[in-house]
DNA sequence: TCAGAAATGATATATTGTAACCTCAACCGA
DNA sequence: TCGGTTGAGGTTACAATATATCATTTCTGA
Protein backbone atom coordinates (compact mmCIF):
# COMPACT_ATOMS: atom_id res chain seq x y z
CA UNK A 1 0.00 0.00 0.00
CA UNK A 2 1.36 3.22 -0.57
CA UNK A 3 1.47 5.89 1.58
CA UNK A 4 -1.32 7.85 0.83
CA UNK A 5 -5.12 7.00 0.93
CA UNK A 6 -5.90 8.70 -2.19
CA UNK A 7 -7.70 7.29 -5.12
CA UNK A 8 -5.23 4.98 -7.36
CA UNK A 9 -6.43 3.54 -10.43
CA UNK A 10 -4.68 0.70 -13.01
CA UNK A 11 -6.64 -0.12 -15.76
CA UNK A 12 -9.29 0.69 -17.67
CA UNK A 13 -10.14 2.55 -13.95
CA UNK A 14 -7.30 4.39 -14.52
CA UNK A 15 -8.24 5.45 -18.15
CA UNK A 16 -11.17 6.63 -17.30
CA UNK A 17 -10.21 8.69 -14.57
CA UNK A 18 -7.68 10.25 -17.08
CA UNK A 19 -10.32 10.97 -19.25
CA UNK A 20 -12.24 12.75 -16.53
CA UNK A 21 -9.54 14.65 -15.57
CA UNK A 22 -8.80 15.81 -18.65
CA UNK A 23 -12.61 16.77 -19.69
CA UNK A 24 -12.67 18.45 -16.25
CA UNK A 25 -9.75 20.63 -17.35
CA UNK A 26 -11.66 22.07 -20.32
CA UNK A 27 -9.81 19.87 -22.95
CA UNK A 28 -10.67 17.41 -25.76
CA UNK A 29 -10.32 13.23 -24.98
CA UNK A 30 -9.56 12.46 -28.57
CA UNK A 31 -8.33 9.15 -30.27
CA UNK A 32 -4.86 9.90 -30.71
CA UNK A 33 -5.09 11.62 -26.61
CA UNK A 34 -6.12 8.19 -25.97
CA UNK A 35 -3.93 6.55 -27.76
CA UNK A 36 -0.96 7.87 -26.31
CA UNK A 37 -2.16 7.61 -22.39
CA UNK A 38 -2.75 4.27 -23.22
CA UNK A 39 0.77 3.30 -24.04
CA UNK A 40 2.25 5.51 -21.13
CA UNK A 41 0.18 3.67 -18.68
CA UNK A 42 0.99 0.12 -20.09
CA UNK A 43 4.90 0.98 -19.42
CA UNK A 44 6.26 -0.49 -16.21
CA UNK A 45 9.14 1.93 -16.02
CA UNK A 46 8.92 5.84 -17.41
CA UNK A 47 8.87 6.19 -21.19
CA UNK A 48 10.72 8.29 -23.76
CA UNK A 49 8.51 9.99 -25.84
CA UNK A 50 10.46 8.50 -28.56
CA UNK A 51 9.33 5.24 -27.08
CA UNK A 52 5.51 6.64 -26.96
CA UNK A 53 6.15 7.37 -30.23
CA UNK A 54 7.19 4.23 -31.89
CA UNK A 55 4.40 2.35 -29.97
CA UNK A 56 1.47 4.33 -30.68
CA UNK A 57 2.82 4.62 -34.65
CA UNK A 58 2.86 0.36 -34.46
CA UNK A 59 -0.58 0.58 -32.68
CA UNK A 60 -1.77 2.76 -35.55
CA UNK A 61 -0.27 1.17 -38.58
CA UNK A 62 1.25 5.13 -39.30
CA UNK A 63 3.90 7.28 -38.70
CA UNK A 64 2.94 9.50 -35.44
CA UNK A 65 6.00 12.10 -35.03
CA UNK A 66 7.72 12.72 -31.60
CA UNK A 67 6.78 16.14 -32.17
CA UNK A 68 3.00 15.22 -31.33
CA UNK A 69 3.71 12.97 -28.91
CA UNK A 70 5.72 15.83 -26.90
CA UNK A 71 2.74 17.90 -27.42
CA UNK A 72 0.78 15.70 -25.75
CA UNK A 73 2.85 14.91 -23.20
CA UNK A 74 2.83 18.35 -22.34
CA UNK A 75 -0.66 18.55 -21.89
CA UNK A 76 -0.93 15.51 -19.73
CA UNK A 77 1.72 16.96 -17.46
CA UNK A 78 -0.08 20.52 -17.51
CA UNK A 79 -2.75 18.42 -16.30
CA UNK A 80 -1.38 16.19 -13.86
CA UNK A 81 -2.55 13.12 -15.94
CA UNK A 82 1.61 12.22 -16.63
CA UNK A 83 4.45 12.95 -14.68
CA UNK A 84 8.16 14.00 -15.96
CA UNK A 85 10.50 12.33 -14.37
CA UNK A 86 13.38 14.76 -14.88
CA UNK A 87 16.59 12.83 -14.13
CA UNK A 88 15.46 9.92 -16.75
CA UNK A 89 14.08 12.39 -19.58
CA UNK A 90 10.64 10.37 -19.64
CA UNK A 91 7.19 10.15 -18.62
CA UNK A 92 5.12 8.58 -16.22
CA UNK A 93 1.32 8.27 -16.19
CA UNK A 94 -0.23 9.13 -12.87
CA UNK A 95 -1.84 6.52 -11.06
CA UNK A 96 -4.07 9.27 -9.29
CA UNK A 97 -5.06 12.14 -12.08
CA UNK A 98 -7.36 13.34 -9.70
CA UNK A 99 -6.07 14.33 -6.93
CA UNK A 100 -2.62 17.06 -6.54
CA UNK A 101 0.68 15.27 -4.84
CA UNK A 102 4.19 16.84 -5.26
CA UNK A 103 4.96 12.85 -5.85
CA UNK A 104 8.22 11.49 -4.97
CA UNK A 105 9.95 8.64 -7.61
CA UNK A 106 12.69 6.25 -7.01
CA UNK A 107 14.45 5.35 -9.95
CA UNK A 108 16.42 2.14 -10.39
CA UNK A 109 20.18 2.82 -11.88
CA UNK A 110 20.01 -0.95 -13.08
CA UNK A 111 16.43 -1.46 -14.35
CA UNK A 112 14.97 1.72 -14.67
CA UNK A 113 11.70 0.92 -12.64
CA UNK A 114 10.28 4.17 -11.03
CA UNK A 115 8.73 3.47 -7.64
CA UNK A 116 6.02 6.40 -6.99
CA UNK A 117 5.86 8.17 -3.66
CA UNK A 118 3.83 10.13 -1.95
CA UNK A 119 4.64 12.22 1.50
CA UNK A 120 2.59 15.22 1.75
CA UNK A 121 4.88 16.14 4.91
CA UNK A 122 8.40 15.61 3.13
CA UNK A 123 6.97 17.47 0.16
CA UNK A 124 5.27 20.24 2.01
CA UNK A 125 8.99 20.80 4.00
CA UNK A 126 10.50 21.39 0.19
CA UNK A 127 8.16 23.54 -0.31
CA UNK A 128 8.10 25.67 2.43
CA UNK A 129 12.04 25.75 2.31
CA UNK A 130 11.86 27.35 -1.47
CA UNK A 131 8.95 29.98 -0.44
CA UNK A 132 11.07 30.58 2.78
CA UNK A 133 13.69 31.58 -0.13
CA UNK A 134 11.42 33.56 -1.57
CA UNK A 135 10.33 31.30 -4.31
CA UNK A 136 7.05 31.53 -6.25
CA UNK A 137 4.72 29.25 -7.97
CA UNK A 138 7.17 26.71 -6.69
CA UNK A 139 6.84 22.84 -8.33
CA UNK A 140 9.38 20.47 -6.66
CA UNK A 141 11.25 18.19 -8.48
CA UNK A 142 11.83 15.06 -5.72
CA UNK A 143 13.15 12.17 -7.28
CA UNK A 144 15.81 9.49 -5.92
CA UNK A 145 18.07 7.41 -8.14
CA UNK A 146 19.74 4.39 -6.68
CA UNK A 147 19.17 0.25 -6.44
CA UNK A 148 16.07 -0.86 -6.35
CA UNK A 149 15.33 -4.11 -3.76
CA UNK A 150 15.39 -6.83 -6.68
CA UNK A 151 18.38 -5.44 -8.14
CA UNK A 152 21.00 -4.49 -5.00
CA UNK B 1 23.72 32.66 4.84
CA UNK B 2 22.94 29.62 4.00
CA UNK B 3 21.28 27.34 5.82
CA UNK B 4 24.56 25.15 6.90
CA UNK B 5 27.70 26.15 8.77
CA UNK B 6 30.12 23.90 6.64
CA UNK B 7 32.86 25.71 4.23
CA UNK B 8 31.74 27.84 1.56
CA UNK B 9 34.03 29.02 -0.80
CA UNK B 10 34.34 31.84 -4.13
CA UNK B 11 36.97 32.75 -6.25
CA UNK B 12 40.35 31.51 -5.63
CA UNK B 13 39.11 29.48 -2.60
CA UNK B 14 37.24 27.60 -4.21
CA UNK B 15 39.64 26.68 -6.76
CA UNK B 16 42.32 25.75 -4.07
CA UNK B 17 39.29 23.75 -2.19
CA UNK B 18 38.48 21.68 -5.52
CA UNK B 19 41.90 21.13 -6.84
CA UNK B 20 42.74 19.60 -2.97
CA UNK B 21 39.33 17.13 -3.20
CA UNK B 22 40.40 16.09 -6.45
CA UNK B 23 43.55 15.55 -5.52
CA UNK B 24 42.44 13.78 -2.41
CA UNK B 25 40.20 11.58 -4.44
CA UNK B 26 42.99 10.34 -5.81
CA UNK B 27 42.80 12.14 -9.34
CA UNK B 28 45.31 14.59 -11.42
CA UNK B 29 44.82 18.12 -11.63
CA UNK B 30 45.64 18.72 -14.99
CA UNK B 31 45.12 21.91 -16.92
CA UNK B 32 42.15 20.58 -18.57
CA UNK B 33 40.45 20.12 -15.61
CA UNK B 34 41.37 23.17 -14.20
CA UNK B 35 40.37 25.51 -16.57
CA UNK B 36 36.75 23.74 -16.92
CA UNK B 37 35.94 24.16 -13.23
CA UNK B 38 37.70 27.75 -13.64
CA UNK B 39 34.64 28.45 -15.83
CA UNK B 40 32.39 26.35 -14.39
CA UNK B 41 32.97 28.31 -11.21
CA UNK B 42 32.37 31.61 -12.77
CA UNK B 43 28.66 31.05 -14.04
CA UNK B 44 26.03 32.31 -12.21
CA UNK B 45 23.53 30.20 -13.40
CA UNK B 46 24.06 25.92 -14.39
CA UNK B 47 26.22 25.88 -17.57
CA UNK B 48 25.33 23.07 -19.87
CA UNK B 49 28.60 20.90 -21.20
CA UNK B 50 28.35 22.97 -24.46
CA UNK B 51 28.13 26.09 -22.67
CA UNK B 52 31.10 25.25 -20.44
CA UNK B 53 33.23 23.65 -24.17
CA UNK B 54 32.69 27.39 -26.10
CA UNK B 55 33.93 29.41 -23.06
CA UNK B 56 37.03 26.66 -23.00
CA UNK B 57 37.15 26.57 -26.40
CA UNK B 58 37.28 30.83 -26.73
CA UNK B 59 39.93 30.67 -23.64
CA UNK B 60 42.06 28.41 -25.08
CA UNK B 61 41.93 29.30 -28.71
CA UNK B 62 41.68 25.59 -29.83
CA UNK B 63 38.47 24.05 -30.28
CA UNK B 64 37.52 21.82 -27.24
CA UNK B 65 35.00 18.99 -27.90
CA UNK B 66 32.17 18.90 -25.56
CA UNK B 67 33.00 15.27 -25.36
CA UNK B 68 36.06 15.97 -23.21
CA UNK B 69 33.98 18.43 -21.03
CA UNK B 70 31.79 16.06 -20.51
CA UNK B 71 34.05 13.45 -19.22
CA UNK B 72 35.63 15.90 -16.93
CA UNK B 73 32.36 17.01 -16.03
CA UNK B 74 31.60 13.37 -15.23
CA UNK B 75 34.92 13.20 -13.32
CA UNK B 76 33.84 16.09 -11.34
CA UNK B 77 30.27 14.99 -10.22
CA UNK B 78 31.36 11.92 -9.66
CA UNK B 79 34.20 13.57 -6.69
CA UNK B 80 31.79 16.10 -5.51
CA UNK B 81 33.96 18.82 -6.98
CA UNK B 82 30.32 19.82 -9.62
CA UNK B 83 26.97 18.79 -9.34
CA UNK B 84 24.33 18.20 -12.06
CA UNK B 85 20.68 19.60 -12.02
CA UNK B 86 18.93 17.01 -13.21
CA UNK B 87 16.08 19.59 -14.62
CA UNK B 88 17.99 21.69 -16.26
CA UNK B 89 20.49 19.47 -17.77
CA UNK B 90 23.38 21.54 -17.06
CA UNK B 91 26.04 21.54 -14.04
CA UNK B 92 27.29 24.01 -11.44
CA UNK B 93 30.34 23.95 -9.61
CA UNK B 94 29.71 22.91 -5.70
CA UNK B 95 30.82 25.67 -3.09
CA UNK B 96 31.47 23.21 -0.47
CA UNK B 97 33.67 20.62 -2.43
CA UNK B 98 34.74 18.91 0.88
CA UNK B 99 32.04 18.40 2.50
CA UNK B 100 29.02 16.06 1.55
CA UNK B 101 25.55 17.43 1.25
CA UNK B 102 22.44 16.07 -0.13
CA UNK B 103 22.64 19.53 -1.68
CA UNK B 104 18.74 21.34 -3.02
CA UNK B 105 18.35 23.72 -5.81
CA UNK B 106 16.14 26.15 -6.79
CA UNK B 107 16.11 27.30 -10.38
CA UNK B 108 14.33 30.21 -11.31
CA UNK B 109 11.92 29.74 -14.61
CA UNK B 110 12.70 32.61 -15.60
CA UNK B 111 15.84 33.93 -15.18
CA UNK B 112 17.75 30.18 -15.15
CA UNK B 113 19.34 31.14 -11.82
CA UNK B 114 20.25 28.50 -9.24
CA UNK B 115 19.83 29.21 -5.58
CA UNK B 116 21.70 26.34 -3.60
CA UNK B 117 20.51 25.05 -0.14
CA UNK B 118 21.50 22.75 2.22
CA UNK B 119 18.67 21.38 4.73
CA UNK B 120 20.40 17.80 5.95
CA UNK B 121 17.02 17.29 8.31
CA UNK B 122 14.73 17.41 4.83
CA UNK B 123 17.42 15.51 2.84
CA UNK B 124 17.74 13.22 5.46
CA UNK B 125 14.20 12.97 5.45
CA UNK B 126 13.95 11.77 1.68
CA UNK B 127 16.71 9.01 2.17
CA UNK B 128 14.90 7.59 4.67
CA UNK B 129 12.17 7.33 3.04
CA UNK B 130 13.86 5.24 0.06
CA UNK B 131 15.83 3.09 1.90
CA UNK B 132 12.47 2.26 3.92
CA UNK B 133 10.93 1.17 0.20
CA UNK B 134 14.13 -1.39 0.03
CA UNK B 135 16.85 1.14 -2.19
CA UNK B 136 20.12 1.27 -1.91
CA UNK B 137 23.11 3.21 -2.71
CA UNK B 138 20.89 6.25 -2.77
CA UNK B 139 21.22 9.55 -4.25
CA UNK B 140 18.56 12.44 -3.73
CA UNK B 141 17.81 14.49 -6.57
CA UNK B 142 16.20 17.34 -4.62
CA UNK B 143 14.97 20.59 -6.81
CA UNK B 144 12.47 22.97 -6.92
CA UNK B 145 11.63 24.95 -10.46
CA UNK B 146 9.87 27.75 -10.16
CA UNK B 147 9.63 32.12 -9.80
CA UNK B 148 12.77 33.39 -7.66
CA UNK B 149 12.47 36.67 -5.83
CA UNK B 150 13.71 39.17 -8.39
CA UNK B 151 11.60 37.67 -11.08
CA UNK B 152 8.18 37.37 -9.13
C1' DT C 1 64.42 5.48 -20.02
C1' DC C 2 60.79 2.71 -21.03
C1' DA C 3 56.28 0.42 -20.58
C1' DG C 4 51.78 0.94 -19.06
C1' DA C 5 48.18 3.83 -17.59
C1' DA C 6 45.66 7.94 -17.72
C1' DA C 7 44.13 12.00 -20.15
C1' DT C 8 42.73 14.22 -24.08
C1' DG C 9 41.67 14.69 -29.22
C1' DA C 10 38.89 13.62 -33.16
C1' DT C 11 34.99 11.95 -35.28
C1' DA C 12 30.74 9.91 -35.67
C1' DT C 13 26.36 8.95 -34.03
C1' DA C 14 22.44 8.50 -30.77
C1' DT C 15 18.96 10.65 -28.05
C1' DT C 16 16.05 14.30 -26.61
C1' DG C 17 13.51 18.52 -27.54
C1' DT C 18 11.61 22.83 -30.51
C1' DA C 19 10.16 25.76 -34.23
C1' DA C 20 7.56 26.85 -38.22
C1' DC C 21 4.13 26.19 -41.19
C1' DC C 22 0.28 23.51 -43.13
C1' DT C 23 -4.29 20.94 -43.34
C1' DC C 24 -8.52 19.78 -41.68
C1' DA C 25 -12.70 19.74 -39.17
C1' DA C 26 -15.64 21.75 -35.64
C1' DC C 27 -17.79 25.65 -34.25
C1' DC C 28 -19.99 30.14 -34.27
C1' DG C 29 -21.83 34.40 -35.48
C1' DA C 30 -23.49 37.25 -39.46
C1' DT D 1 -25.47 29.43 -45.97
C1' DC D 2 -21.23 31.80 -45.68
C1' DG D 3 -16.91 33.20 -43.88
C1' DG D 4 -13.97 33.54 -39.95
C1' DT D 5 -11.88 31.62 -35.95
C1' DT D 6 -10.09 28.00 -33.15
C1' DG D 7 -7.94 23.77 -31.76
C1' DA D 8 -5.85 19.33 -33.03
C1' DG D 9 -2.75 17.05 -35.41
C1' DG D 10 0.68 16.35 -39.65
C1' DT D 11 5.12 17.30 -41.82
C1' DT D 12 9.55 18.84 -42.07
C1' DA D 13 13.50 20.78 -40.53
C1' DC D 14 16.56 21.72 -37.02
C1' DA D 15 18.65 22.53 -32.30
C1' DA D 16 20.39 20.79 -27.98
C1' DT D 17 22.07 17.19 -25.21
C1' DA D 18 24.74 12.92 -24.64
C1' DT D 19 27.51 8.75 -25.78
C1' DA D 20 30.66 5.51 -28.37
C1' DT D 21 34.95 4.44 -30.48
C1' DC D 22 39.44 4.74 -31.64
C1' DA D 23 43.73 7.50 -32.12
C1' DT D 24 47.17 10.30 -29.95
C1' DT D 25 49.48 12.59 -26.31
C1' DT D 26 50.96 13.04 -21.62
C1' DC D 27 51.99 11.42 -17.28
C1' DT D 28 53.82 8.09 -13.86
C1' DG D 29 56.37 4.74 -11.66
C1' DA D 30 59.66 1.15 -11.94
ZN1 LIG E 1 1.78 10.74 -6.23
ZN1 LIG F 1 16.07 -2.31 -10.17
ZN1 LIG G 1 25.13 22.01 -0.67
ZN1 LIG H 1 14.59 34.67 -11.55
Amino acid sequence: MALHHHHEHGGTALTDAAQAALVNAGEQWTDMRADIFAVLATYEKPASAYDIADQVSQKRGKRVAPNSVYRILDLFVATNLARRVESANAYVANSHPGCLHDCIFLICDTCGTATHLDDDRLSGSVRAAAEGAGFAQVRPVIEVRGKCADCD
